[in-house]
DNA sequence: CTGAAAGCGCTTACAG
DNA sequence: CTGAAAGCGCTTACAG
């Protein structure tokens, strides 16, 4: 319980003496020029910082300055998370690179399923009791009950790839509503004017891609109606085959549109077999977009384009706010922090096939 | 140009010494509970955190982690937020507190007024040569232009109430549409069902706002029709005063509206001018909300209910970003910061009039 | 504006 | 699991 992980500290321990050896300046220039305690030169300024830069010293500093108010730290998991069938990437990333930062750091983390249902809150301060652990993540839970319990505690507590509606919990997430208007707008660009959005019934995070796909088509001033949606009834490829496969029953064929822009990269490895299957050649007919990055995409047949969320960011940024909130103090404002996507443009995307 | 500004270290120095005096430990005990560097008991390590906490010595210490990377910061501003006419109690706000937390770190902080046309890219990379600046923040500004020449350049930039919506570079706001969210569902929660949202043509922050207007009527289940809108020319209180007169006479009076709630308190100010005149009562005949949390709606009669912004930890969390993006490299993802707002309940509010 | 030297605060074996 | 003592890294007058 109280055992101490040896911190797997194998970062080389570059000193200010190694950054003034390599800027060519004494020990005490490389202080004032990080503290600011003497008017240096803008050439040596400049030199010393790129080299504490490149050498990773600053990085060390300000890990330095964190200190460790985190020894344990619960991870609260919907059951859901956890379950060995169709396996959710997204989260198992997430967890992974989460651990991997605990490991580094020396902080030792400790699971928690919870149920979605009434009691998550007793779980979670019982385990935060038996564990002595100082605080707890919160992966995919944004239960209104579970948050309401939270927010009224003494407990600190921050949400990983949820959002607390009434912001009184910390949140990370990736910016999804902006990835989505990424690939929209990239779809656009590529001439495309009649776009599917394949989503399910999802949580909050999922519906932020939904506005962020109308964002590019308002931007753009393309019509509304031809943003068209279609609503699968999970999130496993299989429901993405079977939406794709019954969508293009109901409509006859592709009925003019271009391409399909899908909520997660699961879903998209669906449409593809299901266009596969009808010999819907892609992108030649029809253009195939992701949300998520996870490997299978990169892997699939044609490679699928996708919206990479920074899943090995994400955990460590929740533990920075959970030890920042330890250490600021209750009364600071929340955060809601989004981290950046990126757009990935492999094989299954292409210009409009009808173009003039 | 390069001349050190004192840097007000007024905090009393508190350090590892203080701390175990009042935690009655040995200075060894502190630094191994700081570090986790030796297992220590569960009671004694919650003493020293405590006392650590309190002392203010962990926020020292993640103070002294923020090397001085910063020196000198440009400050970019559009010359609307600088005119002395139509005072913007928002901007004006935070910048003052951007303003002391730079004085207090001794970083040096050079105005930069930027037209919001072309040739403010140029204007901005000029500012930082002849400043020697380390990095800039840009304030109100979210022209397409501006940003793209900077998401192309090495310049390190951070948005202060303004957002990229292509996420290339690190930005803060307030909480908008969660924010709104939370004062729509106040209003509701005291029986309102026809809400009349004031805005106006202004930019994303703004939009938000009523965003989160909507949301709290999706998630109500209340009928959309009962959102209603009302677009000022500006956001200024005689904007608002006029506004509202032109809406009743258009509609012949309240129209069974119980409860205005404006984007910003100046037109809210407004609305209590409008209401004032025509003898409609606040908030006997209607409820009245503003957002910004600025202080004349403080001292207005009756007094301004509102969502407050955390108008002095805006411009720091900005300064922190920008000291992150110069330590932690550029290929780390982009943030984008939302900070948490308070519902500050005073007089101009109350329960629906004609409940049941 | 830079650097040699003294000094201070925190960390780290080590004893109990 | 705690604390006295040695030691290390960074800071800080101060000389040039």
């Amino acid at each position: 319980m109280s055992r101490i992980v040896p911190a797997g500290d194998r970062a080389p321990k570059v000193g200010i003496k190694d950054v003034s050896r390599e800027a060519g300046v004494a020990i005490s220039t490389v202080s004032h020029v990080l503290n600011g305690t003497a008017p240096i030169s803008p050439a040596v300024r400049g030199r010393v910082l790129e080299v504490a830069g490149r050498l990773g010293y600053l990085a060390r500093r300000q890990a330095m300055g964190t200190i460790k108010t985190l020894q344990t730290v619960l991870i609260a998991l919907p059951p859901e998370t956890l379950a060995q069938t169709s396996i959710n990437m997204v989260s198992w990333t997430m967890l992974r690179a989460l651990g991997a930062a605990c490991e580094q750091r020396g902080i030792k983390l400790e699971p928690c399923p919870v149920d979605s249902a009434a009691g998550a809150y007793r779980t979670i301060v019982d385990a935060i009791g038996s564990a002595g652990a100082d605080g707890v993540l919160l992966l995919n839970v944004d239960e209104p009950g579970v948050l309401d319990a939270l927010a009224q505690s003494e407990v600190a507590a921050v949400l990983l790839n949820a959002e607390d509606s009434q912001m009184r919990l910390d949140s990370v997430t990736p910016g999804n509503r902006f990835g989505a208007c990424l690939a929209a707008n990239w779809l656009i660009g590529q001439g495309h004017r009649r776009i599917l959005h394949m989503t399910w019934h999802g949580r909050t995070t999922i519906r932020r891609r939904s506005e962020g796909f109308l964002d590019a088509f308002a931007e753009s001033g393309l019509k509304r109606e031809n943003a068209l949606f279609c609503h699968a009834t999970g999130w496993e490829p299989e429901s993405g085959a079977l939406a794709m496969d019954n969508w293009l029953d109901e409509h006859g064929g592709l009925d003019g549109v271009t391409a399909v822009f899908c909520a997660a990269d699961n879903l998209a490895l669906g449409v593809l077999q299901a266009f596969a299957a009808r010999g819907i050649s892609v992108p030649g007919d029809i253009s195939v977009m992701g949300f998520d990055g996870i490997a299978p995409g990169q892997f699939a047949a044609p490679s699928l384009s996708t919206v990479n969320i920074p899943l090995d960011q994400l955990g460590p940024a929740a533990l920075n706010l959970l030890a920042q909130r330890l250490t600021g103090g209750r009364d600071a404002p929340r955060q809601k922090l989004e981290l950046g996507c990126e757009l990935v443009i492999r094989n299954s995307t292409g210009q409009c096939p009808n173009q003039g």
